[in-house]
DNA sequence: TTAGGGTTTG
């Protein structure tokens, strides 16, 4: 089944008045619009898949509102028909929280048995519904972010040659012309828009929405729209688009290069990186294929008797009449002649006095007329505008100032001619805020720094230390787990004695290197046998902040084996980050099973998905493939554990090679597997320490490699456990404790066996603990 | 239902 993700981004919204809000219980009623509403709830219940006499496939799960949890009715019957009962009877299990969109709204005709929702939701893929399951929360991101994972087959987009009378399609299309939102002589608002693609063919669509934001959020020609369930209808001989139940678009900037971020007032839509494929695609196109006018003109380039488009922040407004209203406007620029001042009664003035009288030079007033006064009236004072085909008009000079300029905004909607709000997130209102204020107020956002977990001087209290070291004078604090019928050897006897041999001893810690047991700690490689420190998280973040300068390849995003994810950031970095979860069977998989790729994440962000999700893999971007960072970062995070991969001896192999684990029935992602399909010998993290062992007739300086049996605590997690840290200081506490004589110091068993070093120069035996372990009642 | 793009004019 194909596996579509959406995510839905709570937090700031575009626009100033979101309506396309969740919907909860109690407001959803039989007949009232529920179009671009969604309702998400946990599966209380799920029935079995059955068949309807007609024979279509039917599904009823059973939803419980998490918001609403005192009201008295708190769940609701969700009745799925068709193919979307089918595969939502696969993939959705109770305790699943899921989203239903696109939804009916019916009588119950079983309310009054299950004291369930009066009403129930009817679902299926004709009526443009979706079904959704939550796989994963994102909290580290700028916006609160969702994702679900959507359980129906994908969108399917016409071509708009390909269009036919009387059909509901879903499209892309780029903006050749439009006319922001109206009111219309009906109940809602209009807008027209026309769409051309890379057939060449036009398409004029007429929406409306009684609620301004629900309509697409043009804003300039060249911007680019995506509509679902748009009705087609033939109108004077040509296909014409029309709302219809269930419309919903985004909209994404149509300039080259800039982040494909989609404007939309839907809190919920589809998220695909295909679908991002398809607006760069489409920028390409335009940019070479529609003429798209140049920046708008400012005040200062306005020339008499013209048209133009003004990007503005309106500092005043007030009524003239009936059919006229003023708005005062400036956009930081001196109009290079002189302005008319529309005459107004100073109480009529809405604005901030200081502020009109400070900008009286830099402000024009534009009278609009007849059907842009209603729209005018509700615009705030502060806001950012941008107003379509205003009209310059030269008056001749009957007064003794001479001729001046006067600003018109013609009633009507010819021309695209209206009055479009800009949110604050708009590129050029950015740039004409920063231009007028002159000052750049955006603060840099900084991200809590994360350095590696040092695990010296964490001494439990004193009285743990006292009932340990009675308990070690009696009894060895360290065992043998092999070997017992071995009989011990003096030191002196092994000092002196041919190596290689291994011995038994009876024998007492008197110091060890190093005391500050996180220097214990290294990478070895057991293929060149190398030594190397663990790098620290600076280390990490430096390259992470190297690779996120590689802006993801779009080329790359979604795969047979993964689906991919993108986030441009909202701070002034615009950082893209780009997350591909490897699919298993076509399915995205539970985060604790699934693996995933990461690109432009920081150190906190790819610290965040470990903990979630199974594996996390840095990559970046190359023309052709992802691939891993350097070797000095992790090749691969499993929870709190960095794997780190030997810069010698790995050879570096394509990552698709993950898609031979994703393919197995299933995949245990284990990372000693991970690594041999990348080509990386891993390192392994290891205790490294030197004990000097006394036992009365010699001193032997011995050395414990261990991986996990001496101390039974694992290397690679003591990083990010505070309390393993503290379980090795006690137990080395007790192995040696701090302050002791020598006939105070417990006794321990252990198995060493000699070797010999030698180089050019020199031979020296050496000495390593083996088969022995702390003894259980002392970790 | 509204508007159905195409040069407005106070």
């Amino acid at each position: 089944m194909p596996v579509q993700l959406l995510k839905i981004i709570k937090g700031k919204s575009e626009s100033p008045l979101p309506s396309h809000l969740p919907e909860d219980l109690k407001h959803l009623q039989e007949g009232f619009d529920h179009t671009n509403k969604y309702f998400q709830g946990i599966v209380l219940l799920s029935y079995p898949l059955m068949k309807l006499e007609d024979g279509t496939d039917f599904f009823k799960i059973v939803l419980q509102d998490l918001n609403d949890l005192c009201s008295r009715i708190n769940s609701i019957n969700i009745l799925i028909y068709g193919k979307m009962a089918e595969d939502c009877a696969r993939v959705i299990r109770p305790g699943d929280t899921s989203i239903v969109t696109g939804f009916k709204v019916a009588k119950s005709p079983t309310a009054d048995e299950d004291g369930r929702h009066s009403c129930h939701l009817e679902v299926s893929e004709e009526a443009g519904s979706a079904i959704y399951v939550l796989i994963e929360f994102f909290l580290l991101f700028p916006n609160f972010i969702m994702l679900f994972q959507r359980v129906a087959p994908k969108y399917m987009y016409t071509s708009l040659d390909q269009l036919k009378d009387g059909t509901i399609v879903n499209l892309y299309g780029v903006v050749k012309f439009f006319k922001p939102p109206y009111v219309s002589k009906g109940t809602d608002y209009c807008s027209i828009i026309t769409l051309v693609d890379p057939s060449n063919v036009k398409l004029t669509c007429t929406l409306f929405n009684g609620n301004l934001d629900s309509l697409p959020k043009i804003y300039k020609v060249g911007d680019i729209v995506r509509f679902h369930r748009i009705k087609i209808r033939e109108y004077n001989g040509q296909m014409q688009g029309v709302t219809s139940m269930g419309f919903a678009s985004l909209t994404f900037d149509g300039t080259v290069g800039a982040p494909v971020v989609p404007r939309t007032s839907s809190k919920v839509y589809t998220f695909m990186d295909e679908e991002q494929k398809t607006i760069e695609e489409l920028r390409v196109w335009a940019a070479s294929n529609l003429s798209i006018s140049g920046p708008a003109a400012k005040l200062s380039g306005v020339q008499p008797m013209l048209f133009f488009d003004l990007t503005c922040q309106l500092v005043g407004k007030a009524k003239v009449d009936g059919s006229s209203f003023l708005l005062k406007v400036w956009d930081g620029t001196k109009c290079p002649y002189p302005t008319w001042k529309v005459p107004v009664e100073a109480r009529d003035l809405e604005g901030e006095k200081a502020v009109l009288h400070q900008l009286r030079n830099l402000t024009v007033d534009i009278l609009v007329y007849d059907n842009h006064v209603q729209l005018a009236k509700s615009l705030k004072v502060g806001s950012f505008l941008r107003i379509y085909s205003i009209h310059t008009k030269q008056a001749s000079g009957d007064d003794e100032v001479g001729s001046h300029i006067e600003f018109h905004l013609h009633g009507g909607t010819c021309y695209g001619r209206g009055i479009g709000v800009l949110p604050e997130s708009n590129p050029d209102v950015k740039e004409l805020k920063a231009f007028l204020e002159s000052v750049d107020l955006a603060g840099s956002q900084n991200m809590e720094s994360m350095s590696s977990v040092e695990f010296d001087g964490t001494f439990s209290n004193i009285t743990d230390l006292e009932s340990q070291l009675q308990r070690c004078q009696q009894l060895p604090v360290t065992v043998l787990t092999d070997h017992q019928d071995l009989n011990n050897t003096e030191l002196k006897t092994i000092l002196n004695s041919p190596a290689p041999q291994q011995y038994r001893i009876r024998a007492k810690l008197r110091t060890y290197k190093p005391q500050k047991l996180h220097q214990a700690l290294k990478l070895h490689c057991s293929k060149c046998n190398s030594l190397q420190e663990v790098p620290d998280g600076d280390d990490f973040d430096f390259i992470l902040q190297g690779s996120a300068v590689t802006v993801p390849n779009p080329e790359l995003q979604s795969a047979s084996w993964y689906d991919s994810a993108t986030w441009t950031t909202q701070d002034q970095k615009q950082r893209k980050i780009a997350i591909h979860f490897v699919k298993h069977d076509e399915m995205l998989q539970q985060p604790e099973d699934t693996l995933l790729m990461i690109e432009g994440g920081t150190l906190k962000e790819v610290w965040k998905l470990t903990q979630r999700f199974k594996c996390v893999i840095p990559v970046r971007s190359t023309e052709n493939d992802l691939e891993l960072l350097d070797l000095s970062a992790p090749f691969l995070l499993q929870g709190n554990i960095k794997y780190y991969g030997c810069k010698l001896c790995s050879t570096p192999k394509p990552i698709k090679n993950l898609s031979s684990i994703a393919a197995e029935q299933r995949p245990s992602w284990e990372p000693t597997e991970i690594a041999q399909v990348l080509g990386i010998e891993p390192l392994q993290y290891v205790f490294i320490m030197r004990f000097t062992l006394v036992d009365g007739t010699g001193a032997v300086n011995a050395y414990l490699f261990d991986y996990e049996k001496f101390f039974q605590i694992p290397p690679s997690e003591i990083l990010s456990n505070n309390f393993l840290q503290q379980k090795m200081q006690m137990t080395m506490n007790t192995l040696c404790p701090p302050g002791r004589k020598l006939d105070d110091l417990p006794w321990l068993e252990c198995f060493i066996k000699s070797y010999n070093v030698r180089d050019a120069t020199k031979h020296q035996v050496y000495y390593q603990i083996f088969d022995t372990t702390v003894a259980e009642d002392v970790v």
